[in-house]
DNA sequence: CCTTGTCAATACGCTACCGTATGGTTCTGG
DNA sequence: CCAGAACCATACGGTAGCGTATTGACAAGG
């Protein structure tokens, strides 16, 4: 157990601080007061504050992507076993490492406002979007384009309200499909 | 047309700024900019800036409820004919006085972090749930409160990824909506 | 007129943070 | 064992915003 802080080590805390307070929350003091250190120690490993946030943004978009998928595409050899295990992955932790569900809610605060957030939360929408429309219309669903964004947009607004239980969540996501499967 | 201002001159402007920068651009001396004054007159008109976004979710509280359900309520006598025209409001500018859509989504976004606007959308939110849950089910839905969560995670959702167009948004809309109507 | 109330300008001290500069400490390879 | 690298502390000047205090402009009523 060295006590000496890796990159990772402030990023994880930084992911911690948005979560919470939103990215105004994430600054070089803040941070090295959490990690029990001196801001001296932030300027040694980040050039400066955007510096940071770039690489907080490398994290998340492989994490809410490349990583997701890849589980997903092991999940099963079917279209449907892998649609399923996609709804298990997005109600699980493994959707949101750095704490609650909260981390998906605020990355997209932060894209509200700046724009490289932006651009890596479009392109990962548009990435979950083209996937999850090829698996819907693997599985039959009359219109897979339209049935994709019903279901992202509402993955989306459940992690903006107050989400009522990860249960329910699942639940309402199978519900939706259900319905939509029927024409 | 005087020159003088007013609060409520104030709170627009705070609004506008708000749907572009989040709550961190509303502050006392960007907005007296903003208007044209120095921040001598923002304390004339708040006490501090607690004060003024108090007022701003007041503002927001009675718009998100209070008139758009009683317009709601105005159009039509049948539990179909209100529903159309609340779907049809939802997706109009009478939604967002403020400017674009992103009122509403920065709203969200504020109250993942300030406590009192939390409560605020709390409300909204359980409000907007109970009407229209009341509303789908006289129409004689299955299942009105998944329903009704589902149409309002949607709605959320839509509002905090780019939205595709009005038009689309309310065509989705409506396809879920035929979706959950037949069992 | 002149007083009073309303709204705005200016100037001030204070805090929180940024980014830099410089120096100290601990680890590690030769 | 020591030279250099890696990591951290401390101290500094600079900026942006808060909230207060004081004063000025100007309209309306007595």
């Amino acid at each position: 157990m060295t006590d000496r802080l890796t990159p990772e080590d402030w990023i994880k805390a930084a992911f911690r601080r948005l979560g919470q307070g939103g990215i105004a929350a994430v600054r070089a003091e803040g941070l090295a007061r959490d990690l029990g250190v001196s801001k001296g120690s932030f300027y040694w490993h980040f050039k400066d504050l955007p510096d940071l946030k770039a690489q907080m943004l490398a994290h998340w978009q492989d994490q809410a992507t490349a990583r997701i998928l890849t589980l997903a595409q092991a999940g099963g050899d079917t279209a449907q076993a892998r649609l399923a295990r996609l709804m298990e992955l997005a109600t699980s932790d493994l959707a949101d490492p750095y704490g609650g569900l909260g981390t998906e809610a605020a990355i997209r605060d932060w894209a509200r406002t700046d724009p490289g957030a932006q651009a890596v939360q479009a392109a990962v929408d548009a990435q979950r979007l083209a996937y999850l429309q090829g698996l819907l219309a693997e599985v039959g669903l009359p219109d897979p384009g339209r049935a994709a964004r019903l279901v992202l947009m509402t993955y989306a607004g459940a992690v903006h309200m107050g989400v009522p239980d990860r249960a329910t969540l699942a639940g309402d996501l199978a519900a939706l499909l259900a319905a939509l499967s029927r024409p």
